[in-house]
This record gives C-alpha cells, structure tokens and sequence, in this order.
DNA sequence: GCCGCTATTGTTCAAGCGTATAATAACAGG
DNA sequence: CCTGTTATTATACGCTTGAACAATAGCGGC
C-alpha cells in the first residue's frame, strides 16, 4: 500500500489553510457537518494532521470563530477621508459583498447559535461587538462635530447603538434574501435612513 | 430487569413536549447536542418514541424551526387599537421578553445557520420573513394614512424594510448583550429612531 | 551525503449517533 | 372481563465521530 507523497507547507499557511477549511464545511454543511475528515478533506491533507496544529477540534473552531469576525469589521474599521465620506463608507462596506453575502452570515450564525454553549466563544462575541460599535460612535462624533451639530457622549452612544441596529438588519435582511431588493437598493435604504435619524445630509442627495 | 411504568399523554400532547425538548437541547447544547437521546431524556421518554411521532430527526427538527418561528412572531402579528398603538406595541414586543432573551436568539441562529443547507429551513425562513414584514407594512401604511401622510406603495415599502432592519438589528443586539444596555433603554432608542425615519410622532414624547 | 527533526500519513479505538425492531404496558370497546 | 390496538420501552445494529498512535517522508544543518 503506497503512502501517498506530500509536501511540506511553509510555516503558518497550513494552519490558515485549515482554518479556511474549517469556514468552508461549516457554511455548506452547518456546524454539525463540519467534521475532522471533511475539513481535512476539503484541505487535502488527512484528518490526524488536524490535531497536530491544533489542541482540539473546539480550539480550532474558536479560531476559525476569530477569523470570521476579523473579515466582518476589518474593511469597515480601516475608511479614510473626511467624516462624511468615512460614515458613508462604513456604511456602503457593510451591506455590500463580500461583508453581505450568504456565506457570511452562515458563518455568523453558527458561532452565534453556539455563544450560549460556549463561554469563549461569547467572550471573542462581545469584544468583536463592542470594538465595532466603538467604531461607529467615534465615526459618529467625528460627522456631527464636522457638521457643527451638538453631540454630547450620551447622544452619540444612542445613535451609535440605532445605527449598528439599523445596519445589523439590514446586514441580515440582504444576506439572507438578496434576491428580494434590487441592485443597491438596501444601501439606499440605509443611507436615507441614517440621513433622517441623524437629522442631516450626508451627502447622498440625488442631482 | 423491571420495565419502567409509564403513562399515555393524550392526544398531541406528546408531540408538542417533544418539540419543547427539542428546542431546550437545542439552545441549551447547539444543534450538534440536540441528540434524540438527549431530547428524549429532556421529555422524560425514551428515544424509540421519537421514531413513532415524527419520521425522522430532521422532520422533527424542521416543525421545530416552525415552532420558533411562530413564538417570534404570534404575538406582535396580534396588536390590537388604533394605528398608532398598534405600532408602537409591535415594536415594544419584539424588543422585551419573551420575544427579546437569549434563549430565543440561540435558536433563531441555529436554524438561521442550516438555512444554506436545508432547503425546507430556507422555506420556512423565507416565509416567516415576509410575513412579519408585510404585517410591518400594513401597520406603517395605517399608520400614515391615519396622520394624514402621504404613503405611497414605494415608500411604504422602503419604510418596512428599513423599520424591520432597525427592530431586528437592535433585537439581536439586546438578546446577545442585553446588560449592556439600561432597562428599556432598547426600546426608548427604537421609538425615537422609528419617530426619526417616519418625520411623526408616534406618542412617545416625555412630558 | 548523511542525520535528526517534525510535519504528515494511515490506522485504530471507544463513544455516541440515528435508526430499526421486538416485546409489553396501558387503554378503548364490546 | 376479555380482546385488539397502539403508545411506549428496551435492545440491537451499522455508521460516524473526535482522538490517539506508530510509521514515515521530506527537509534543514552539518
């Protein structure tokens, strides 16, 4: 019986390859699908390897765990230019492939299903929580002082924790029935709407 | 070896216990530690009298989502008064318990986690969410024409859709971190924004 | 060019899974 | 009180799972 060869994966990418893996089986065959052999499979190396990079398999899914929120908030966290423009990005970012897709939020809700289950798995929940909505007030206080519009903390927290509302929704909304709006149009949908709760344009107008 | 006495349940009620039990392992140990014994132990039955209710896990698994879906729902989908209580309501039940703990959240992901890879669950889904915001809808249409607003079918709809974005987008948060916020405070943050997006007041206001 | 290290393979194991089936206890009707 | 029906228990089966382990192939240092 030949072994069959195999080469030799530079340092850290066999793990990231795994971890991927990992999000692959979990957002086509759900959580209880995701199996040792079938991530190691869709990996293309063997099961026994898996234990070799890591403790357990539930140290591995929390890292895949981490993975997923990075690839949520990481593009929305890094806007750049004036307030307005930022906002506008954080926005647009959020409710646009490949943060709103199908896959995504597969992925979200397995590891949100599991946060009761598992306390760290809630712990990596809160940080990722709290970092973007931290995220959003600062966007917030920057457009309003930009505006000359008053913006004590207590006024910010609150249009901090509606808007994260407001595109969390739609967020879920669009990635679970895209089909249902047309091209943009939840976009749309959430600029206007931020526009009335905040009281102001943010430079969205039609000509 | 004493075979253990038992009792028949009447008609239905069995199947109902099942589907409770069904939900507890579920958000208490995930989808992957809802096992039929698991279940069985939670109704106090034995695991072969599940095969004798429902053809299979997964049909089971299938009326239990239904289950869900109907608890999230019923009760917002019965407000009763004028238009403006009517709506005000819809948006205080879904943002208090029952409807808003985490229990409920805990499933809602499970199921929303499995929608990719079960059909029959994206049905179900799918249909559930139309439902809640067509009823979303006719309660903002109401609602307008009763403050003498112009509410066309388009706006109406991009209401609903924004609207239905904000109350689950800030469901979700609070059933995941509800400390985090002040009593009622979720609910007070969901009246303005609602008074916010629809330029009216909907009887809200402090005195 | 050999040697030691370790990343990788292939195999095995006990536990738990969903399901199938036979035995039996409870109940309804005559 | 007996009898037929069926809800329920108990047990068994084949399969998959996460994990453990020994064997080995590839590679860096000498």
């Amino acid at each position: 019986m030949n072994r069959r060869s195999f080469h030799r994966a530079p340092e850290g990418e066999r793990r990231q390859e795994l971890i991927e893996a990992t999000l692959d089986c979990i957002s086509e065959f759900g959580l209880k699908g995701a199996t040792v052999r079938q991530i190691a499979i869709r990996a293309g190396v063997t099961a026994g390897l898996v234990r070799h990079y890591f403790e357990s398999k539930d140290q591995m899914v929390a890292e895949a765990y981490r993975a997923v929120i990075a690839s949520l908030t990481d593009k929305a966290s890094k806007v750049e230019g004036d307030p307005e423009t930022r906002l506008r990005d954080f926005i647009a970012i959020n409710l646009t492939e490949p943060v709103a897709d199908s896959r995504s939020i597969s992925l979200w809700a397995a590891f949100i299903s599991q946060v009761r289950v598992d306390p760290e798995l809630a712990e990596i929940h809160r940080e990722g929580y709290l970092t973007f909505r931290n995220t959003l007030q600062e966007l917030l206080a920057d457009f309003l002082a930009a505006k000359g519009k008053p913006a004590d903390a207590e006024t910010c927290r609150a249009l901090a924790i509606a808007i994260n509302g407001l595109v969390d929704g739609l967020w879920v909304e669009g990635c679970l029935a895209g089909d249902l709006f047309r091209e943009g149009e939840l976009v749309a949908i959430a600029m206007s709407s931020v526009e009335a709760l905040l009281g102001t344009s943010i430079g969205t107008a039609k000509p």
